[in-house]
DNA sequence: CGAATAGTTGACTCCAGCAGTCGGGTATTC
DNA sequence: GAATACCCGACTGCTGGAGTCAACTATTCG
């Protein structure tokens, strides 16, 4: 898991299309001008996004990107993972036990891979729909069942 | 939120001390020799979390450190907020709308906060003792509320 | 006392990766 | 065929993390 403005980014763009396509491509222009982004970084993050299959692309005139599904049917995890590249593995990450310590799964592991997995539930979760359409949000009811998995291991 | 090696080797190196301390502190040669970490770098760490009061030191002979607190008592999240920089404000961070858009709070602002805090929840009910006594942890079924939340803002 | 141990501090180097830019493409519309 | 807008790769600057080094101070123990 990674977060960096590159992923932000990308999610501010994506429901920026969600809320202005009206059936129309939007133009980079557009939600550069918008967003406050520079048009050639969304290049960059939009060759992601298209080779993602998150979006789809219209050439020309009128041209634009809109997105390949319903904003409904598209987790925000997906666009994270689309334009942050799949950090290098250090030591101790994803569910590899690379070089954790001497070869051995290290003490902590579970613990991370534990906490990559949460937010990527989260993420996995919540779609674009969601983010636009609400406001004010907080959470913390989850917690002691969170805790609880964690201790007392499901599985 | 911010995840790094520095936040794991303190984490793990923390751990060590709770297996390895009998009552007695231990040096930071024993923790980079089991933990495989540089010495100089756990002494860089461990000034950190000697000012955030999670370790004591005892100097001379025979001197190392010790946990603070009963292992049971140092949430996950302590640590990490202790020697993992309190990352530099960019565009849109914290609780703060300082940039995020033209002044304005941007749309996706409040889904980064939420997963801060998600992320924060989480490590901040995880105890240390809790680290070291279990292995293999699943958690899944939280995620359904942790959207019900988020969509569907109780406060 | 003095030597060995081990924490304390601060400055320093190295480098991957992010943020952002630029220039030249190619497809499409009108 | 001109304007629009996506497409692509290369390039730059720089921050911050990872790790090193050296000199210092406090404590123990013989």
């Amino acid at each position: 898991m990674k977060m960096s403005t590159k992923g932000r980014y990308a999610v501010m763009a994506m429901i920026d299309i969600g809320e202005h396509s009206a059936g129309q491509p939007v133009s980079l222009a557009e939600i550069a001008e918008r967003q406050d982004i520079s048009q050639e970084y969304l290049e960059q993050l939009f060759g992601k996004l298209r080779k993602a299959g998150l979006v789809e692309s219209a050439r020309g005139p009128g041209g634009g990107y809109r997105l390949a599904r319903e904003d409904s049917d598209i987790p925000v995890a997906d666009i994270i993972v689309a334009v942050d590249e799949p950090l290098r593995v250090t030591r101790c990450e994803g569910d590899a036990v690379d070089g954790c310590v001497k070869g051995q799964k290290c003490c902590a592991h579970d613990l991370w891979s534990s906490l990559g997995r949460q937010m990527m539930y989260f993420l996995g979760s919540i779609t674009l729909d969601d983010v636009v359409s609400r406001r004010n949000l907080a959470l913390a009811a989850t917690v002691k069942q969170a805790k609880e998995h964690y201790v007392r291991p499901v599985a």
